[in-house]
DNA sequence: TTGAAAATATTGAATATTCAACAATTGAAG
DNA sequence: CTTCAATTGTTGAATATTCAATATTTTCAA
């Protein structure tokens, strides 16, 4: 397994990205129905807690680093769908909050997400959906 | 399944970009030994089976859409790693070809892509690494 | 055969991302 | 306390990517 000449689409770092590449641009097609890319759906999905989080929690969970968060965040202040405050626990730390605005929008796009994850299970199945869940998570926790 | 309001780490599209990113920011960190980028090192593989290929064929196997392409082969010619070619058969296309000092260096990267895989092997399993292979193919079938 | 449509690759402008440097605040050791 | 290192977030310049437009060649119908 895993030779040196074997074929790339052999390679778990490729299928990963196929995959990834694919499934992504599926959401994003139906996303765009609300102009809003998926890391921005991203974003309101984690503040809809309600919970205030730091841009750095808040990094981590969307996957993107720092500087690209922070210019997204400028982006969607300017649209009204979050809000900033600061930390007065720790004044270095910016807190940010989801909008009202930001929570209607949200419920649209959870909405246009769900979708798109039965369509996957319907031309994938449930069995397998499921399995493959199972085995990415564990994936991701084998990695830290 | 996939109730409107289940947190983010539960959607298939979450899981394979978290995964995905995990996987690639590894690899990413052993190819920077020589280097290289990992679009680089696809490109390299792909084109190492000695046989010229079309920036559209190329596009699809590594991939990334044309333009993008393009800009990194022309980076990849300046270093002499590939090289172009008209295609005699149909003058719109342009063959690419990998160089001596391409498989040289794809060697390299390969060895260290192999270094990866059974790192993964180990901490994943050997089980659980082929059952995701297998998913991921088919998802990616499904998916056509 | 000709002319319009399709396929292929590249270019340039607009946009987005990243890297390194910075500013502000906190933590912690002396 | 004071100072120095670590943490947090932002900025600006450098880099990379994308979108739309272009050029070239081929295909195919009339």
């Amino acid at each position: 397994m895993a030779k040196p000449n074997s074929p790339i689409t052999e390679h778990l770092a490729y299928l990963l990205a196929q995959a990834n590449r694919e499934i992504n641009r599926q959401l994003e097609l139906r996303l765009s129905k609300e102009g809003v890319p998926v890391e921005q759906w991203r974003i309101l999905k984690v503040l809809s807690d309600g919970s205030g989080h730091s841009m750095g929690e808040l990094a981590d969970a969307v996957l993107l680093n720092h500087p690209t968060l922070t210019k997204m965040i400028d982006r969607m202040v300017s649209d009204t769908l979050v809000y900033r405050v600061q930390d007065p626990n720790d004044r270095r730390k910016v807190l940010m909050f989801i909008s009202d605005r930001g929570k209607v929008l949200c419920r649209k796009l959870n909405s246009l997400a769900v979708d798109q994850e039965e369509h996957i299970l319907e031309s994938y199945g449930d069995k397998s959906t499921s399995e493959l869940k199972r085995l990415l998570e564990s994936l991701i926790d084998s990695s830290n």
